[in-house]
DNA sequence: CATGAATGAGTTTTCATTCAT
DNA sequence: GATGAATGAAAACTCATTCAT
C-alpha cells in the first residue's frame, strides 16, 4: 500500500502545476489545457480528478493555505525549542516570516491573485479569512505571554499582519531596489520589540 | 466650445461603468456588454472610443488614480490652510485618508482588482508604481518638514501606507464587526505622531 | 419598416435549418454547427439569437406545433364553406388529415422525434400534450355537431387521433410498399362515418 | 455446466441496468459510465462484453423484443388451452395487452424510446420491423381462424396494433387522469369483436 | 456617430474508448 | 477477467472585435 495514492499524487501534481501557471498568469487566463500541460498530462485528466475548474481552485487554495500555515507551524515549534528566550524567539519568528514569506515575490504573488479572487468568490473569501483566523490566532497567542492585555495583543497582532501584508503587497509592485524593504521591516520589528520589553 | 467634449464625457460615462461593474464582477469576467449596458451605450460604442478592452482597463486606471490622487492633493491643499498646526494638520490627514480612501469598501475592492492585474500586466503595474510613487512623495514630503532624517521621513512614509494598504485589504476579507478596525487604525496613527513629535 | 424583422426571419432560417436537421439526424446527435451549416449562417448566430440548444428546440416545437395547427384549422375553416354537407366534410378533412399528415413520411418523422423528447424533457411534453389537446378539441367539436353524446364524441376522437397516430408510427417502420396504409385509413375511416350517419 | 454461463449472465445484467436507465434518461444521454453503476459492474466491463455502446444498444433491442415477444407467446399459448372459445380467448388476449403492454408506462417509454433511434439507425429499424412482422403474423393468424377474408384479417390486424401504439403513445403524453384509456380501449375492442362474431 | 448582426477563435466540459496493471 | 487511469475528439457556449447600414 502506497503512502501516497496515485490519486493524491496525481491531484498534488495538478496542484502545484497551477502554483507554477499562477506565477505568470492570473487564474481566469489560465486554460485547463495551461494546467494539464505544466503537469505534464492530458487535460481530460484534469477533469478525472476534479469536478470543474473552480474544483481545481478550490482545492488549491487548500493546498496553498495548508502548505504555508504548515511552514509557519513548524517553525513557530520548532523555534520554540531552540529559542529559550521568549524575546529573542519573537525576534527570531519575525525574521524567519519576512524572509520566507512577506518577501518571497512568489507568494505574494499568489496571495494578491487569492486575494482578488475572494473578492468576487464567496467560497475562496471564506477560506482565506479562516486562514487568516488562524495566522492571528497564533500570533496573538505569543504576544499575549508577553503582553497582559488581551485585547492589545490581539490589535498587536492585527496590526503586525496587516503591515507585512502592506508591505509584501507593495514590494511586488516597487519589483525593484528602490526600496530597501528589510530595514522597514526591521524598523517596524523593533518598534513592535520595544513595545513588550520596555 | 465646452470644456468637455462630447467624447470626452462619453469616455468618462463609461469609465464610469466600469467602475460600477468591478463592484461586483472582476475585470476578467466583465464583458463589454456589461460595461455598456452600465453606461447605456450601445456595446459598438466601447470599440469606437477605444482601441480595446486592454484599452478601456488602461484609461479606467488612469482616471481612477486621478480621482483618488486629486481627492488627497484637494485635501492637502485645504486641511493645510484650515490646520495651521502642523500636528493637528497630519493628525487630521490621516483620519480623513482612514476614512475615506483605507475604510471605504469600494475603494479597497477596485484597489485589490488592480494590484491583481498589474501582477500579469506591466503597463498597468507601471501606473499602480508611478501613483504610489506621488502619494508616498506627498506623505514623505509633509513628514519632512517635522522629521529631519530624510530617510526616515521616507520609510514612515513607506510604513504607514504599507499599514494602510493591509488594514485596507484585511478589512475586506474580513467583511464583518469582528475587528475595530479604527481603533487599530487611531492606535497606529498615534504611535507615528508620537515619533514626530515627542 | 419590415413586415418580418431580420431577427425574426433568421430565427425562422434556423428553426428550418434544425427542421431540415431532424429528417436525418435525431436532435441529440444534431450539433449548432450542424444547425448553422444548414442555415448557411456562423454557428456564433444561433448563441445570439437563442439562449441555447434547448433553446432553439423549445423554440422549434412553438414553430411546428404552430405550423401544423395552422394548416389543420385552415384546412377546416376553408373546408366548412367548401363542403356544405357535414358527412361530405368529415370525409374530406379525414382524407385530407391522412395524406397531408399522417403519410407525410417528414411529419412522421419530426414528431416521432418530439414524442420521444417530450419523455425527458416536462417542457416539452408540455407543449406536445398542449398541441394534442387543441387537436382534440377542434375534431370533437366537429362529432358533437354529428353525435349528440358528448362523451362518444371525445371518445371517437381521441381514437381516431391515436389510430392515425399508430398508423403514421408503423408507416415509418414499414418504409416499403408492403403495407398498404391508404386503405387501411380509408377502412378505419368509413367505420368511423358509419358511426355517425347509419 | 451452468445452462447460462456466467458471461451471458453478464450480458443480461448489463442490459438490464440499460433498461432501467432508459426509463429516466434518453439512450443518448445514457453514459456507459450510468449503465455500469446501474449494473454494479466497472464500466470497462462493458467493452469487455460489448465492441461498443451501439453494441449495446443493438444487443438490448434484441433482448427487450425477445422478452416481450415471449410474454405475448406464452400467453397466447397458455390462453389458448384455457379459453376453448376462440371468442372468449380473443378477448382476454386483448384484455391481456392492453393491461400488460398498451397501458404499461414502462414499456411504452421503452418503445418510444427504440421507435425514434429506429428512426435514425437502419440496423435498429430492421429488428423493429421484424418484431413487428412478427406479432402482426401471429394476431393475423388468429384473427384468420375466424375471418375467412385474408386480407381483412391481415388489414384488421395491422389497425389493432396502429391503434393499440397510438393510444400507447397518447397515454404517455396524457400523463394524468384525464382520459379513460380503458374504456376507450374496450370500446375499440368490442367493435373489433363485433366485426367478426356479428 | 450609432446600431446590432455577424464572426470565429478559444474555453470548459463530456465521454466513449483504450489499455496497463 | 476486472479495474480505473488516461486519452483525445468533439460538443456547447462565450465574447472581443468587426463592419455594413
Amino acid at each position: 500500500m502506497p503512502r501516497i495514492s496515485v490519486k493524491e499524487k496525481r491531484k498534488l501534481q495538478i496542484l502545484e502545476a497551477l502554483n507554477d501557471c499562477l506565477l505568470t498568469t492570473s487564474f481566469s487566463e489560465t486554460t485547463i489545457k495551461d494546467i494539464a500541460k505544466k503537469a505534464n498530462v492530458n487535460h481530460g485528466v484534469l477533469h478525472y480528478y476534479f469536478k470543474s475548474k473552480e474544483d481545481i481552485l478550490l482545492n488549491y487554495i487548500d493546498f496553498i493555505i495548508d502548505r504555508y500555515l504548515t511552514v509557519f507551524t513548524k517553525w513557530v515549534s520548532a523555534a520554540g525549542k531552540k529559542y529559550p528566550s521568549q524575546r529573542v524567539f519573537i525576534e527570531e519568528t519575525l525574521l524567519f516570516i519576512n524572509k520566507r514569506v512577506t518577501l518571497d515575490r512568489n507568494i505574494s504573488k499568489i496571495f494578491i491573485e487569492i486575494w482578488e479572487i475572494s473578492l468576487y468568490n464567496k467560497e475562496v473569501r471564506r477560506k482565506l479569512k479562516q486562514m487568516y483566523r488562524i495566522w492571528e490566532q497564533t500570533v496573538t497567542d505569543e504576544f499575549a505571554k508577553v503582553i497582559k492585555d488581551k485585547k492589545a495583543a490581539k490589535q498587536l497582532s492585527v496590526s503586525m499582519i496587516a503591515f507585512f501584508e502592506g508591505i509584501s503587497l507593495l514590494s511586488i509592485v516597487f519589483d525593484d531596489k528602490e526600496h530597501e524593504w528589510k530595514d522597514i521591516l526591521n524598523n517596524f520589528n523593533k518598534q513592535v520589540l520595544k513595545t513588550f520589553f520596555k
